[in-house]
DNA sequence: GTTGACCTTGCCGCAGCGTCAACGTTTCTA
DNA sequence: TAGAAACGTTGACGCTGCGGCAAGGTCAAC
């Protein structure tokens, strides 16, 4: 048999052949007087069983270790592995599917959020926010939109155990009795202090406003927490008056918490 | 931010951000005086998008398309999809975890088969083979370890719908009573012809056991069919003897089918 | 001053082949 | 009998999503 009868015969293609021994799986074969490689049944039915392992999801390695001993006592060990192997990625999966099918109900819906794929209860709060501003007159402040891409990184950025319980505050704040029309006060009056200074006169209620929505439990361990790099990067496109704005709101509520 | 610093703010390898860059994913931010990257919190925000699409399991440019346009419409295409994609992968795996089972199950009993992986029906026709030859004395003919090659081999290479035919037919002449046992009278016949020649006296007995173990439905459609190159390479290692017997056997088998 | 932890660009490697390229051989057809 | 189509040969690059290494430059701390 020439390469491409062997090939169709076991139903591969010739660059799997040539492949094959390259990497040593399959012994040459002798070639003819042109230099053209010449095959017996013997190859394949070496072929096939390569083919039968490959298409069980063992590696072309694996395959050589499985074609190599022949223990029989290895080949279980190899198959173990893959079957977990195999188990693990169907959960995978099957994990991804779930989130894939809230996403792909939101989407649907015409919900998809511009700030991408995120979590069923972060999803929620944002649907809230949505009813909430459609029910205000006028355009949505963009701080809200800001605010928004600030829970997403939030949420991709904090460990799972802490995510819970922060989405679990902050849910609870949006129920709060008309938490959200204060809350699109708030973001309206920082969009207000958009080319602010930041001592303008309007940071101070704007503040206490703020304060008055944050969650105990939300606000950082100190309020020396936003002073390092992290403190000049997050406000990086702030202007000075909502960054005041926000340091101030930050130390009220972490001082009432301290109380 | 720095590169290390942003990359762990968000839960990736400064490796990956880079790889962005160069993709086009992330636009490069600009550089300090001393060429280092300096990364904004916006950044952080788009990386966390980049990264929560990936983990759903989006290819770079399915992100890159994501991300570029805003019409949230072709978005749903992705993801049903991408959602398409993974239910197929789940089946595909849970088709090769079953086929896995089957196997281990015969692995752990020590009856994992030389020929490798076989169908379910082939390895209970195999186990058949094992039980009988362990009633007769001696040990097992050569000729029985080269049938089993061959029916792995031809289990491979005949599609599907004409395997299960095949498969049925040789499981009922499996079972018909003292078939296994001339079967391996046969066997031990090829087996002492090994080294003899086309004009054995003993090719035309053997030859005629072979046909009369012969299902109808397995005999190629003419006896010219092993004239070509497939016989050359189908004999390539039986004796001038082996070779006649089976050539007559078909011969047989074929006359008695036409009747 | 020197260590150690960063940063820079750039290139190789991975699995399992697909896909040219550039060329020789065989076989079918006009 | 010539030419085209369909085979074969070796060799090399491409794909995905980065990891890892090399050979430096930079910065803060001891």
């Amino acid at each position: 048999m020439r390469i491409g009868e062997i090939a169709g015969l076991v139903g591969i293609t010739t660059r799997a052949v040539r492949h094959y021994h390259h990497l040593g799986l399959l012994p040459e074969p002798r070639r003819r007087a042109n230099g053209y490689r010449d095959y017996t049944l013997r190859d394949a039915v070496l072929l096939a069983r390569i083919r039968r392992l490959t298409e069980l999801g063992l590696g072309l390695d694996e395959v050589r270790d499985v074609l190599a001993d022949d223990a029989g006592r290895e080949i279980v060990d190899v198959l173990e592995e893959l079957d977990a192997d195999l188990a693990r990625q169907q959960e995978e999966i099957g994990a991804r599917r779930e989130r894939l099918g809230v996403l792909l109900g939101q989407a649907r819906a015409g919900r998809m959020p511009a700030e991408g794929p995120v979590s069923p209860g972060l999803a929620e709060l944002f649907g809230d926010m949505a009813r909430a501003s459609a029910a205000l007159p006028g355009p949505e402040p963009a701080m809200a939109a800001r605010d928004r891409e600030m829970l997403a990184l939030l949420e991709t950025v904090v460990p799972e155990a802490e995510r819970d319980r922060l989405l679990g505050s902050l849910r609870e704040m949006a129920r709060a009795p008309g938490a959200m029309e204060r809350a699109y006060e708030v973001y309206a009056a920082l969009d207000a202090l958009a080319d602010a200074a930041a001592d303008d006169v309007r940071v101070e209620e704007t503040a206490r406003a703020l304060a008055g929505l944050l969650p105990d439990d939300v606000v950082p361990d100190g309020p020396g927490d936003l002073d390092g790099w992290s403190g000049t990067v997050f406000f990086a496109d702030f202007s000075a008056a909502q960054a005041a704005v926000v340091r101030r709101a930050l130390r009220i509520a972490h001082e009432r918490g301290a109380r």
